[in-house]
DNA sequence: GCACCATGGTATCCAATGGTAACCATGGGC
DNA sequence: GCCCATGGTTACCATTGGATACCATGGTGC
């Protein structure tokens, strides 16, 4: 038997610029985790809370992921329980703009899906 | 045998409003096939040639779900080989200005990352 | 000293997603 | 009759993500 064939996984020069910034966005939850960084910095236990439905797991491999992009900063702190508080970069802030963005269109669903309710409810909700 | 036992996969109440939106552009590529039909309708031969590396099984899977989200139209065309267009409805449309706070980002990555190769490899490229 | 707790993770296992490549259906050109 | 282009679909496999259990550290109660 020969070689196994390499197949190549080149990622030959995007240069789309949605490519790029997705790049740094990648991975479950990776947007949640800065909007939720966006105010103060916070320690993993929060950001577990903050997102009720992300794993350890998956918040633990996207903060280093995050991390090694430079968009998050990890600070351990020498409390008892030896913990740490996670910071969006200055490059992660960049991308709060494109994240609001998103939220708004999200808030603006959200108030559509809200109001078609209380019409097809009859408003049961004050409003 | 008794039923199998069903992984309730509840999806309780999230209202985070980014979580929303980023419902609506899950999926691999899906970004960037709105993107692309952000101008004209595009046929599905021209978006794969838009998207080099998307596979015509995932440009085929992402549009059908984009449809069924209601961010994309598509119309059959009477041509002979049949063929068909793509476009963005209102709903897609919404999306954009978030699409383009990304795409700017990543613009000036791209912008960043050229200046300091210039500065590394002595300004090859006049500027 | 020792059990026990909280924090911040890892290890293990399985399901869903995405990629590759091959194939199919239609109608026109040669 | 055969091949081609368009617009997909299918089969198969690698990677990613999720659920859950577990581990390491050090403090606290006793």
């Amino acid at each position: 038997m020969g070689l196994p064939v390499r197949k190549s996984k080149l990622a030959p020069p995007p240069a789309c610029p949605l490519t790029e910034s997705l790049a740094l966005l990648r991975g479950a939850w990776a947007p949640n985790v800065i909007w939720y960084l966006s105010g103060e910095p916070r320690r993993f236990g929060e950001l577990r809370r903050d997102i009720p439905r992300i794993s350890a797991r998956v918040l633990s491999a996207r903060l280093r992921e995050l991390e090694s992009r430079g968009l998050v900063s990890r600070h351990p702190l020498d409390t008892s329980p030896p913990s740490a508080e996670y910071a969006l970069t200055e490059l992660g802030r960049e991308l709060l703009p494109a994240i609001n963005a998103l939220a708004r269109v999200g808030q603006k669903l959200i108030a559509e899906w809200d109001s078609r309710a209380s019409v097809g409810k009859m408003a049961r909700v004050v409003g």
